[in-house]
DNA sequence: TTATCATATAACACCCGATTATACGGTTTG
DNA sequence: CAAACCGTATAATCGGGTGTTATATGATAA
């Protein structure tokens, strides 16, 4: 019927009065306005101006639609301001599953990198187990998954997106602050927070300890990284960690030590294989790397 | 940027999922809607579908970016409805200026026959003397003036559009229901209703008495012949008023009789010469002009 | 393998919206 | 009054966005 060009040109003109001025505002040529009037008039057979002594004097009808156009050009800005967004990546949705060892520390860090500046963008974050990641992941829910574990799930990708090991973590002042590095039988000797033999973690370490005929036997037991990390700091013992756990925790209430033997950990991205990978997603990933390389 | 129809090509094979069933529905071929995506993924940026085995599938940025344009699509929608309703009249506002005598009676019932059907339609009528009426239109506050008497002002211009003259009005039973016609000379004898020395009909009829020498006496005074209508129409006598009053008024209560002499009367609308007449004016013009044109 | 479906590419056509150049009507001005 | 100026309209033309048909390519189903 009437398009937006001509919405524009119409309005132009009755603001500012003149054909040769709105041509001046528009950026074209005064017969492009002069035309572009006359073809809308004969396109929707209403009379837009009164040809009145040589000069174009509007309508009420005229103003009439061009006040009515003006919820159009919002929209259309609207429209022009979200894509821009998009492509500068500051505005979407992202949504991020992640096993609570990962979820607890590291990935809320790096989300908060890189959601620093783009205020339009909404990031959400779920916990759950390797099996809720990949469910959340299979059927939409969630863009990007980040685990320890690998998946094992048809519809789930997955890569590697930082290489770490295993540290120990002690108060300052304790024993072991002052040793380059301590074998994982010395745990055994001192009261430390571990992990649940359910857990993925739990039986890396427990499968360290039966290589060297020797059973894990700590003070306290918890599931997640994050919550042993605050229960070092708490004074309670020492703990081992993983070292991604550490990246931009400030250093003043936590020693690391290595440990004896290596207990090399990878950091899992998931990714579903049924949609596409969101642009967003790819840059969250980007981010992720930089930070896990810079101290993995 | 990114323009409406690229827009409308997004959603829809959203939509549909497929460019074939998006291109019907468009109504253009398959490749067209192939190219306007791609040309609109180098446009904007933004990659909008990931071609997997084949198939288009729409990335979240998409998605996204078709949800809003949903907003875009009602407004355009919204501005071609109101363009549609203005070119068939039944969009606008007219504001219209009469005289009591036509304000009271005449043009009220050509507003009611003009309305119906366009429930889109405002209109408001101002009631005032033949200066106020003037004013109004040469101030851009009134549309289009009726009144019995020609307006005096440089910035109105007027025409008639209506002829008819002075009747004489009696309840049923009255001995003037009977006559054919009556002589201006035989009111003085019944009680009557007339109008105020000081409007226009009040001076016309003043005039005629003089003519033949005789002065008017009349038992009620009133100023238009819509409340004089009211009152013979109650029994209280018998009045001169002009013929339009009487257009489209069930005759049950009112008996109508020519009078000697003739007094002409004519409606005059006005309008301003400063601005474009609206078109909504000109076709309630056209309607009033049909109205007394088949009953004046 | 063949048939079918979906997308992409190539080559070409059309028309909208732009251009420059110029004419024309009105108002202002020396 | 003629000249200068402003604003609009017309003519002829051009370019690109958006369309077309024909056809290739790739994936899936029979």
């Amino acid at each position: 019927m009437i398009n937006a060009r001509q919405l524009e040109v119409l309005t132009t003109v009755i603001e500012v009065g003149t054909t040769l001025r709105a041509a001046e505002l528009l950026g074209v040529s005064q017969p492009a306005v002069s035309n572009m009037i006359r073809h809308t008039e004969d396109l929707i057979g209403i009379t837009l101006f009164e040809r009145a002594k040589g000069r174009l004097v509007p309508t009420k009808e005229a103003r009439l639609i061009a006040q009515e156009a003006q919820h159009l050009f919002m929209q259309q800005k609207r429209v022009s301001r979200i894509v821009r967004e998009i492509r500068e990546g500051s505005r979407g949705s992202l949504t991020i599953a992640a096993s609570p060892s990962l979820g607890l520390g590291l990935v809320p860090r790096v989300i908060g990198e890189f959601a620093t500046g783009a205020p339009q963008l909404r990031v959400s974050l779920e916990l759950g187990s390797i099996d809720v990641i990949c469910d959340m992941l299979a059927s939409g829910q969630a863009d990007i998954g980040f685990a320890l574990t690998q998946p094992r799930h048809p519809a789930v990708s997955h890569e590697a997106v930082g290489a770490g090991e295993m540290v120990c973590v002690c108060p300052p002042g304790h024993p072991f602050a002052r040793m380059r590095r301590i074998g994982v039988a010395d745990l055994n000797q001192v009261p430390h927070i571990s992990y649940s033999a359910a857990t993925p973690l739990g039986q890396m370490i427990d499968r360290v300890f039966a290589e060297k005929g020797l059973e894990r036997r700590y003070a306290f037991e918890v599931r997640h990284t994050a919550t042993a990390l605050e229960m070092v700091a708490a004074g309670l013992g020492v703990a081992l960690v993983d070292s991604f756990g550490l990246i931009g925790r400030r250093a003043d209430n936590l020693e690391r030590v290595a440990v004896e033997p290596s207990m090399p950990i990878r950091i899992n991205a998931m990714m579903p294989r049924l949609f596409p990978t969101s642009s967003l997603a790819i840059s969250f990933l980007d981010r992720f790397r930089t930070v896990t390389g810079a101290a993995g």
